[in-house]
DNA sequence: TTGTAGGCGTTATCAA
DNA sequence: TTGATAACGCCTACAA
């Protein structure tokens, strides 16, 4: 089987190959090869020839192994099933890679043991510098950050951190102006179907639409806030069960995107028309969201600046140049179909 | 700022420093570390207290550069932002990882040039194996396999490839059978929402289309085949222009599920009930299928069996064991709500 | 302008 | 059971 390249491994080709070729010594290759100006034109013009026909790709193993920079950054994402943290990738790798820096994308599925274990390979493969998405190690990162002496970012933390370098969005806010979208249109029976309280995010946009409540003198009433899974399905269980309230609500604001496409299929379940008996406001603006029935209000959230931002401030920690932290990017009221004025 | 580890990096902790520590050789410490028989259990314990003390973690590069393994798999992928590739890396990374493989996720964005780029950083990062989702190097593939010495499998390769480890769905094969869903519903003027037809993923399930037509002895009307982008968009464009046709089709099959959902806003924007007055059938079942409204009916691929078989195939081939290729995988009619019988 | 030699952090092969 | 020592592929003083 001459297709299996396990059977005959293809010699790798060296700086070593190319000096016996160009019969010169290793440093002089290794000088020509970084173009240095400290090498002849002609000799450089011979050793690239060669190089470029031995199909030369230099070993970043042993070249990092003695510059002590791999040029990587290490991505730890919760999960790439997710549109959020999917839109987030791109525009990491993007600034990144016009830095010279590629970047590996790892998943830890929000635990605790799997991130750290990424971490420790990024680690292993001397990354320069870390950014981690949606992370659950808490308080531990700001003393990773110290003890590996990788400088590290993190997006929307999972969990309460001391770590100075965040980047985040003001879910707060946010949540508060999308309550506040509900009450100007009139709603006064307005649920929460929020993702699991032990997440920062769950916990300050719950904390938003209470405030709205509060400001606007609207009382809160428990039983109208549902803990969801900030998934399509826990949307429409949500809206079922609340639907089936003897003083059901008349309005939803949802933990994102996802879970208000739920509700609105939960909606249709139950029967009712969003958005003439439901309104329904989302959060994110993912894709999806303009092309559902009806197409989905939501507050917009910059994920590419969020990314961009991360990056930025990665590069500045990993080149020791000042920057500024933590960031915490404002939202935007998108306006589709799914709210509108009460009626009942 | 004593929290920037750029300004005084931590010295890092090699196997030198617990040799001095510990007041052995190099060699015993190594020999400790791998736990090798031929070390004293006393000498051990001792070692590896000491290691774990200092947080000591092996440099990876420096091992791979002498054992020429470096236990990970490069992946590249089109995109994140897809929920069929989102779906399948997962599936890759748990078998890679219970393997012992760590993995790394890169993305080309359908560009040879960025393509090429990702896989030159893997062989200078000396993964052990490759897997190209969605690849556009057609038959390069195989001479870098050969040429980098790097196993490396497909899976759904957007152009033809002479290589043979690939896997793949067979596309040809569903397109017809959800076009025959269609038939059997009593409908005659079908219309297909594909993807570019440079693709062969496109092209495959155009082919099954027509056979379908063909077999059921239903004429080919090219004013019916609509290029769509796999996007929502092409589908919802398509749609819109398909049905300003003075004979309109009265069903769909679309590309992928992105094309449907596209489809399915598109006809709303016409005022065509779904099902009522047009049946549309996707490809791939992503989880919004089932959210959208009416629920989608289409053909569902069995991603998490692609990657897991591709990544089977790869180990295989890194072990230097046979293994069977290249593998086509079957798809399966999911029906939902989005097909009925033909009314007009 | 070029070559020699030492070292990056490990593993592996010998001796001891 | 342990310790020197030579790789692995590359970079970088320091010499020539």
């Amino acid at each position: 089987m001459g297709d299996r390249p396990t059977g005959n491994p293809t010699q790798r080709v060296t700086i070593k190959s190319i000096a016996r070729e160009a019969g010169v010594s290793l440093a002089t290759v290794s000088r020509a090869l970084n173009d240095r100006p400290d090498v002849h034109p002609a000799t450089r013009e011979r050793i690239l020839a060669i190089a470029q026909e031995l199909g030369y790709s230099p070993s970043e193993l042993a070249r990092s192994l003695v510059t002590r920079r791999t040029h990587t950054v290490g991505l730890a994402v919760r999960t790439l099933s997710d549109m959020w943290v999917a839109r987030i990738v791109p525009s990491i790798e993007e600034l990144a890679r016009t830095s010279g820096y590629e970047v590996f994308v790892s998943t830890h599925y929000a635990d605790v043991e799997q991130e750290r274990r990424v971490l420790k390979t990024f680690h292993s493969r001397h990354v320069d510098g870390i950014i981690l998405v949606s992370s659950v190690l808490g308080a531990e990162v700001a003393s990773l950050h110290q003890s590996l002496g990788i400088p590290t970012v993190q997006i929307s933390p999972l969990l309460p951190t001391p770590h100075r370098y965040v980047v985040q969005t003001r879910d707060s806010e946010g949540a508060q102006a999308a309550t506040e979208h509900l009450i100007r249109l009139g709603h006064g029976r307005i649920a929460h179907i929020g993702a699991p309280t032990w997440t920062l995010p769950g916990r300050d946009r719950l904390q938003g639409y209470r405030q709205a409540l509060d400001i606007h003198g609207i009382p809160w009433d428990p039983s109208l806030v549902y803990e969801g899974d900030a998934h399509e399905i826990g949307g429409m269980e949500a809206v079922q069960a609340l639907l089936s309230l003897p003083n059901p609500p008349t309005a939803f604001f949802c933990f994102n995107d996802l879970t208000a496409v739920g509700a609105l299929r939960g909606a249709r379940l139950k029967g009712a028309r969003v958005p003439q008996d439901l309104s329904v406001i989302g959060f994110d603006d993912v894709p999806i969201a303009s092309y559902v029935d009806p197409p989905l209000s939501t507050m917009r959230q910059d994920v590419v600046a969020l990314g961009w931002r991360a990056t930025h401030m990665l590069l500045d920690l990993i080149a020791g140049r000042e920057t500024q932290a933590p960031i915490a990017l404002g939202t935007e009221l998108v306006e589709r179909g799914s709210c509108a004025p009460r009626t009942r």
